[in-house]
DNA sequence: GTTAGCACTCTCACCTGTTGAGTGCTAACC
DNA sequence: GGTTAGCACTCAACAGGTGAGAGTGCTAAC
């Protein structure tokens, strides 16, 4: 690869990125200055093919990056563009406003990065691995319920309510309410998300002879930041329709659809630990539906600790250098918001 | 209307929705046993047509149901569909299921509903106008923050997190406890939502000689069930792009658009107090995008109250009578649970 | 009132020829 | 030896044309 050829294949991916049309030689030649004919531009070309950087869909029309055309351009390539003026106050905008809570502002940072980018946009909660109980309080609340709260070293707070037959007293309460702090502080949040019920169940045992009558229901109820854990927000599928390689229905049916399924975007949006800002091209994401799809992925953490993930995901032919900025840009924002959050706790 | 052509305009409609294809005279004639001949229906269908309940794409294609013809269908000759045992038990199994917390019942409801019609699933969380608070108590959590926990006469548990700089001593903090009950109890929880920040800001204030520096930040966290009040789950929406009708990009396109527009959607699912289960077809749908679309809505109550609608959106070529019969049971699923819940409260 | 028969209409699928974009190759040029 | 002009070649996309098939409306007979 010698700088013609890398001019060259940046040439074919931004006007490809733009048009979303096979480039020719002819079309390189007059839209950049590489100083040299469309001849020499084709044998180039024919080489760039033969290394696999590009390929023709059919043969005579013009060139297409491949997938490894784009890793090459985004590893090497791709310059680093700055975000306008405009859109740096949109951002700020919605961070500086301080009074929403944690999971609005998640869900107004995707709405925001699938905006800017006409994209489809990811934010994967906060995840609570790591995250310890600091905090636990029971409350009797009305006649027969138990409200458990909890709040987390890095400040969650977490609800359970518990219903029961048989009115409880304050002084078993506050006894129930010993055992649970020596048995579940400093613990790992999802261990006492498991367990909670379990020892709740036991303590209703052993204060009363039947414990099944006793226990006849239970129920959870509020919203509770632990179902939030796995929770991931998605915002702008519907771009997916607008970008011209997804015309075809069936095409993009199938990347809908895995859109929809919770378990695998939190697969996709699981943190890769290696890079600041990472990004998947086609094939190398985990499911082959969305092969001609690429995903731009940015971790946000707290003492230096990963604690979410926001993401953009496009055609592989993406504005990437653009996406990227983003998605940088957004997912340091949202650790400053928590480094702030976290300092008086 | 006489008889007959009732019994032709049911035909029609259940034809086409089986098959999506417009429906011809000889494919009635044959398909269902109305007794007449081809020639006969066509002459029934020309006055159908004249009657405006059905309508011809092209002069040599079938007919189709109009607007008008599916409204006529759904209000007086569509029977009522029973739902198969197998499926019954799958959302009694759902809701038996107690020990998940109010949002994923709901959640798991919008999925079922999309995945037992194949449409499009919505369901609106509780709203809590009309609910009025119950409990109120602060908690100090850490050294800087105030964890204010509110239950509602319907049981909803809602957190807020108010973080300042200065300690707070338990006095203080007991005080104002007092202060907000007195102010807050049995309020409307949607005014108690508004007007709580702007209270404990005055409490600051006149406890504190500067509010201005005392409260530099104020951030709400955890889980609020406020946040909730509005939401609407949405499952399914790549279903839409399996109905035959939305092949075309540019018709789904919009559509899904809308789907994403929270606002929207929650006008759309605002609760229609008329009857238990409730159809919109295209057109009178309030979004013209969806002039191809069916809504089918019931409300879930307790006490009479309406608290919350669940919906299925497909496209006006719908299996009314089975996403009817669907959409009414979940529905009253749902009351019962909340019925459970509040018996205790 | 019902039905068979028939002419008519229109869509859809298929074929065909044309156009234009773009290539690869060759030979000439610097 | 690299570069370029020229040219033959390929193929997708488009437009126009044709035939088949579905379905209608109308008419006349039952």
């Amino acid at each position: 690869m010698d700088e013609r050829k890398r001019k060259l294949l940046k040439a074919i991916v931004k006007d490809y990125v733009d048009t979303a049309e096979p480039v020719g030689s002819r079309t390189i030649a007059k839209k950049y200055d590489l100083g040299v004919s469309s001849a020499t531009i084709r044998n180039e070309m024919s080489d760039l093919e033969d290394l696999g950087y590009i390929e023709q869909p059919h043969v005579s029309a013009g060139r297409i990056p491949s997938q490894k055309g784009y890793r090459y351009f985004v590893d090497y390539l791709m310059e680093k563009e700055n975000i306008s003026p405009g859109e740096i106050s949109a951002i700020n905008n919605l961070f500086s406003h301080k009074l929403i809570e944690i999971d609005e502002i998640l869900k107004e940072s995707c709405r925001l990065l699938s905006h800017l980018t006409n994209y489809t946009a990811l934010v994967a909660l906060p995840h609570m691995e790591g995250d310890t109980l600091n905090y636990l309080q029971l409350l009797l609340v009305g006649m027969n319920q138990i409200l458990v709260v909890m709040v987390t070293k890095n400040g969650l707070v977490n609800n359970r309510v518990f219903d029961f037959q048989s009115p409880i007293g304050p002084d078993v309460l506050s006894q129930w309410e010993q055992h649970l702090r020596q048995k579940f502080l400093k613990m790992n949040i999802a261990a006492v998300n498991e367990k909670l019920l379990d020892e709740m169940t036991k303590l209703f045992a052993g204060e009363y002879e039947n414990p099944a009558a006793v226990i006849a229901k239970k129920v959870q109820a509020g919203a509770m930041t632990g179902g939030s854990d796995n929770k991931v927000f998605l915002v702008g599928s519907s771009n997916m329709l607008k970008q011209p390689e997804f015309q075809d229905i069936d095409k993009v049916k199938y990347i809908l659809e895995l859109l929809e399924q919770d378990e695998r975007m939190r697969h996709l949006m699981a943190p890769v630990t290696e890079e600041d800002v990472n990004v998947s091209i086609g094939l190398e994401l985990p499911y082959a539906e969305m092969k001609e799809c690429s995903l731009v992925t940015a971790t946000y953490s707290v003492d230096g600790k990963i604690i979410g993930t926001v993401g953009v995901l496009g055609p592989t032919r993406m504005a990437y250098s653009r996406t990227v900025s983003m998605v940088d840009y957004v997912a340091k924002q949202l650790s400053d918001i928590f480094k702030i959050r976290n300092k008086d706790s």
